[in-house]
DNA sequence: CTGAAAGCGCTTACAG
DNA sequence: CTGAAAGCGCTTACAG
């Protein structure tokens, strides 16, 4: 196939040449102009449609004309125009992938789970970041629909905020959700499953013989909060605990709140003997204010982080974490997205993907006090 | 402006209404197709051009057109369509931004810092993730060709890989690399002073006393190793030092790598007494490799990390590392491609970032032996 | 100052 | 099986 020869009547490097050439002189930005359709067109004596049609691989095309036409359009090195195909077939294959903060280990391996997953089905992924800022997520949110993505995967700052929600409501192109829950909107969603993970390691530290616990971190309007604040006090509650003796202390996902937290709860009168963190920026920050007053994870304290990061395994003592494998994640919220992308009566679907406790040395009973 | 009347002519909600819906039945994928230009135009009773002009801020417009125009662009909510727009303009306003490793939370920091700067000059930015495949870089500039998009940030996986350089000679599109030198290629970059930094670093470890340094990690077609090792030698070689007491171990940017060449190094006969990581990935693996030996960083053996990442910082004893700032470097790479976007003949620029050498716990004299 | 026309680069009914 | 025409939604010379 590629090796055929050219039809007679042109030879090959002067031909496309003289086929390329004539067009080159338009006023189209700086960037030399690359080869058109008509181009192949002309070079093949064919009609662009019949370019069109052999390159989108349409059975009904003669031998003939899909060799003319497949040698014309190696030789000018011919690559469709993804605007001018987004334009005309209303679709741009290309999705936008909003997140909270791509600098948060978790979320790069969802973003890379998910780019892998869309890659393989011919997508190409917008990533923008909020930095916190639910005004961000709303403004990305009209970005992407003028950029006429043909989907969205969202990590939600906030589940309530009437900015996202109204643009919510403007958006119609599918949206896969990364574990976030939105109230009258329809989308498909990843969820993790934070009940089960909180609840394995609250059990495992109340069998220790802690008696009084703290969770930390993650704001109030979000799904993994209530989840794993629920897991958390029902723990604490079905062992009988009572509400003075185990504490939420909700906040943004920042090393700041957790290491303010932290702080407090060391000065106060009672501090807790096992705290578990809502994720790895505010469990850095708690980690950070044990050390500076010389606390020791597990020995002084024992310290459960919710997710897992390669630099976490580094720490010693040894880090506990509730785990979950962020690039499944990301390949389900990709897999979802596209299944809905290509065909738009699938109804949107929700998964649920498991978390796990990993005890390890930072996990240990309290000290005799 | 906003709350100015409509044309008598027009009443709001059914005007609105009768413009938008006949163009509803046409066969353009599942959403609820947007409004047009053409619909602003029939309530605002003028032309389309005439629209196109008040909304791009064209000078020579009448009040009374403008004050038309808007009135009905915000009554059916118009929001041009980028696609469309893209075409007609030969621009996107979108780049591509090709990673090795978003998961690297350096990597993370440029991608965040460039996404900043990018957005404030109205650019939308495609990330793909090369994986360590050097044939993905070469994928990924051939899609973002077709994707037409107005810029590209480079941070290669080598820099003189066959494919690659081919397929940067078919880019027209404006490059700025990310810590890459290619010869041959026109394009602008951001460059790390690695030289300073490893220098630093070098210096003070051989003051503390040490005879037997390794520098571990590092492709060698890359201009971080380059700038590296030669620091690093020239270091040695400067304090007197003969080949057979440094050593260069070049490899690939992981964790694997770090740890074998760690263990190796361990097990040989005469095993250094400080080491230089060349990045976080290679660091996390000499760290594990020495933790499973009951190596201590600073009392056993010194250890200095190329990049910091907020991670790093809880490891105790705390490691020296050679920071840099993600944030910065990203920042300037959009920047660069933001001036050559703007103006194709402005020439493409390099800047060189520094680098600092942070001494910590894990830099300490080596033990007698 | 405004409108009608052309055209960006494709794809897809519509004829033949 | 193939070509000519229309059109996706814009913008921009070109007339007036």
């Amino acid at each position: 196939m590629a090796s055929q020869s050219v039809p007679s009547t042109h030879r090959p490097g002067d031909a496309a040449r003289a086929a390329a050439d004539p067009a080159a002189g338009l006023s189209r930005g700086a960037a030399s102009r690359s080869t058109t359709i008509s181009e192949v067109a002309r070079l093949a004596g064919v009609a662009a449609s019949s370019v069109s049609r052999v390159l989108n691989g349409h059975p009904d095309v003669s031998p003939a004309m899909r060799a003319r036409v497949l040698d014309a359009a190696e030789m000018l090195r011919y690559e469709p125009d993804f605007v001018a195909q987004s334009l005309r077939r209303g679709a741009t294959t290309s999705i936008g992938f909003i997140v909270r903060d791509i600098a948060n280990p978790l979320f790069a391996d969802i973003v890379k789970g998910a780019e892998q997953e869309l890659e393989t089905a011919g997508y190409s992924m917008l990533l923008m970041n909020s930095l916190g800022d639910p005004a961000r997520d709303a403004m990305h949110l009209r970005v992407l629909r003028q950029r006429r993505v043909d989907g969205i995967i969202l990590s939600l700052q906030s589940e309530t905020n009437p900015d996202t929600l109204a643009a919510l409501r403007e958006t119609t192109a599918p949206i896969v959700l990364v574990d976030r829950e939105v109230q009258g909107i329809e989308a498909g969603a990843v969820l993790s499953d934070h009940f089960a993970g909180v609840t394995a390691a609250t059990v495992s530290l109340l069998e220790l013989g802690h008696k009084r616990l703290s969770l930390i971190g993650g704001p109030f309007d979000v799904r993994a909060t209530r989840e794993r604040q629920a897991a958390f006090e029902t723990a604490c509650k079905t062992a009988g605990l009572t509400s003075a003796n185990y504490e939420t202390k909700l906040g943004p996902y920042t090393h700041e709140f957790g290491y303010q937290t932290m702080q407090a709860l060391l000065e106060g009168a009672t501090p807790p003997t096992a705290v578990i963190a809502s994720g790895v920026q505010a469990g850095s920050g708690i980690l950070q204010a044990l050390d500076e007053r010389g606390v020791v994870p597990g020995t002084g304290i024992s310290v459960v982080i919710c997710d897992d990061v390669e630099f976490l395994r580094l720490i010693r003592p040894s880090i506990s974490v509730i785990a979950r494998d962020g690039e499944a994640i990301g390949a389900a919220a990709g897999r979802l997205l596209v299944e809905r992308m290509k065909d738009a009566d699938a109804p949107p679907r929700t998964e649920i993907l498991p978390t796990h406790y990993v005890a390890r040395d930072s996990s240990a009973p309290p000290q005799r006090s």
